[in-house]
DNA sequence: TAGAAATATGGTTAATAAAGGTTAATAAAC
DNA sequence: GTTTATTAACCTTTATTAACCATATTTCTA
């Protein structure tokens, strides 16, 4: 079972180190932002499971962010924190796209407790395949991730199972980096499989399939992870 | 659309009535109880789709309906609404299978707020197989589950009965995953199983007996199990 | 501090293992 | 006695592992 992955967007920065060290501790993996302008890329390349938003952010407000997220990951739990206390304020939220709404002061217990129902609830959910599973143009190609079938020209490339799912993390975040450790998870489990050669297997032949269209690269970050870029 | 069903557990007649009309105006079917002892009977009788318990009742208390509703309704969303302000029986509230816990006084629209948004995190769930069993639409065949006849145009396919079991489980979750376990237990019985290739000769029929609709794949997802896409 | 080991990380290729596909023969059921 | 279900034998594809290579970092030493 891998890490739920939290979003947390504060700018207080006393106060976020401590939630964000407190969260760390019970097993989440976290991502820290204080710009309200940074959030859309952070999103796209973190690839959150949950997202904890403080309303008081200097320039954009945490409400403009929830429909912005909410618009964009229509499945993304939503968790508002402030220090208003008006009914106003919460209903706000909600309105926004929240799926909570905690007032400041708050324990970590109770934040905790929140996150994990939330994830709970939403992970109980299948997405409806219409959402993000439609064909699309990647390059050159033509991929379509129901039937795991990437086209270019005539030619139709059948993808195996593994080879798709590995495609669909690079083409979730392309443009973007993807950890290697997030891939890892996310397709074959937990952290245990650190040292087997099995990713870069199918990282060469996506490669492989690609190399028809020299627009589409997957560049290798040492360390770090990979890029699909297009 | 149905209106949403909750069941309101209260023993303050006062607060009970006010609580109960104004959610009533706001389009829900309520039924209200005050004796912790006659939970159990209206959750069966009455069947709601939403539960908003009070943690303060008279014998009874609270948590330990929030306990016995979650194990016996394991998808009821449930909110807890109590004077206690304590981090500590926010933390009892949860942990008693509660998902959301609102602190006394609350008003009314923070309340509706929070059911609207459980109501949609819980009824994103997956729809109830319909016992639906008119002729249905694949791709360009048209299926009969009750006679087990699949026609494209004049000609007609007559189905065997573990054809059109493995057909039937397909096409209810069309478009997702089904595990091949889960297959092999709904058809075969139980696990013992796993060695045969009987599955898979059936698998092999049905694709046969659709190649005349390229859009209509039984992808396999080796090590999981099959999409039926269409 | 330059430069050589040592080490970590990823790439490549081939071998092996595991899962599933195909076909035909056999067994059960109607 | 014909249809339907199961099994067996063999084949193909996909996933994993192993062995080895290349290259970038780090660390150690002269």
């Amino acid at each position: 079972m891998p890490k739920p992955r939290i979003l947390y967007v504060e700018d207080e920065p006393f106060l976020g180190k401590i939630v964000k060290e407190s969260l760390e501790s019970r097993d989440f993996i976290v991502r820290m932002v204080d710009d309200g302008a940074a959030v859309s890329d952070a999103a796209a390349e973190f690839n959150p499971d949950l997202c904890i938003l403080d309303v008081m952010l200097p320039h954009k407000d945490g409400y403009e962010l929830g429909t912005m997220l909410r618009q964009r990951y229509p499945q993304l739990p939503i968790i508002f924190v402030t220090a208003k206390t008006q009914t106003e304020d919460v209903l706000k939220g909600f309105h926004s796209g929240g799926n909570d709404y905690l007032r400041k002061p708050f324990s970590m217990e109770e934040l905790v407790a929140r996150v994990h129902n939330l994830l709970q609830l939403a992970g109980q959910q299948q997405s409806p395949p219409s959402a993000d599973d439609s064909p699309l143009q990647l390059g050159r190609f033509e991929y379509d991730p129901r039937k795991y079938e990437l086209r270019l020209g005539d030619h139709v490339q059948k993808l195996s199972y593994r080879e798709a799912e590995l495609l669909k993390i690079l083409v979730q975040h392309r443009n973007f980096t993807v950890e290697r450790k997030y891939i890892l998870q996310k397709i074959w489990g937990d952290d245990s499989f650190f040292n087997s050669r099995n990713l870069d297997v199918y990282i060469a032949r996506l490669r492989e399939y690609f190399k028809g269209d020299p627009d589409i690269q997957i560049i290798t970050l040492k360390g770090v992870g990979y890029q699909f870029v297009c």
